[in-house]
DNA sequence: ATTACTGCAAAGCATTTGCAGACTG
DNA sequence: CAGTCTGCAAATGCTTTGCAGTAAT
């Protein structure tokens, strides 16, 4: 994750800082969703102390450079670098694995709240069920 | 909500309490899911302490009667009266007013999850927008 | 009577914030 | 150098828990 490549992504009026870098880096080399105790321990404590990295969460998050998110029943917010590919999440009930579903059910689809007079605008779908290898083990 | 009505849910084995009979019937009288919080404050204190109304709410959800869920990036759980009517809400972005949607979308929908032999289970679907009176209400 | 339930207060997480010092541009 | 960012520790909000007292069967 040289600097060069990170700077791309940087956006204006940001400084960039040791801190910072190493965020964007963890994020960016990851395809599923991180909580901040998750970056914390993942960056060897490169990306500083908790509490910077949430505010580091928080302003990439403004920036449109990351994505917050939360799954099922967990009570901690998960982020992951914005890459704009519309992506939703099966959830596996047995070990917690994420796997991303490729394509989307809303594509073809008119909710019924018209009547609310609802404008819909986005939607968030999450799959419950169990993994391939879960599923072996199990009696 | 009288007891002979409320005696319907009850599952085996479970104490009737001021309490829980008071917590039973709030749900039973609402249809959009409630916080703890919430359900604390609209009782007028007949469901007892918040702990006890967690404790309660806790039961409900072990014993079947009520759902957990989590809505979009807020942080507090919500529970409702589980009545099996898989049911989706669309959330208004702008007043955070709950709207239940009729059909799913899922219905007619095979995720393309196979490659990794995930078991599809379950599903949870939301829906973000902006309802028809706070759409009414922007400039 | 026995056993389970409640209230209170304190503890636990995830997350946020105040402030003084450290670093970026 | 000026303005911003970081670390620490304390504060917050939601939820859980220990314990002694209270109520249900």
């Amino acid at each position: 994750m040289d600097a060069k490549k990170l700077s791309v992504f940087w956006p204006e009026g940001v400084k960039k800082t040791r801190q910072r870098r190493c965020v964007l880096s963890v994020l960016k080399n990851t395809d599923t969703p991180l909580t901040a105790a998750e970056l914390y321990g993942r960056t060897g404590k490169d990306a500083g102390s908790l509490s910077t990295i949430y505010r580091i969460l928080e302003l990439f998050t403004q920036k449109g450079l990351a994505v917050r998110t939360f799954i099922l029943d967990s009570d901690a917010a998960l982020y992951e670098l914005d890459r704009h590919d519309h992506k939703h999440y099966a959830v596996c009930m047995v070990c917690h694995k994420i796997i991303a579903v490729k394509n989307c059910p809303m594509e073809a689809f008119t909710p019924d709240v018209k009547e609310d007079n609802f404008h819909v605008m986005g939607h968030k779908l999450e799959l419950q069920g169990i993994c391939g290898e879960c599923y072996k083990k199990l009696a």
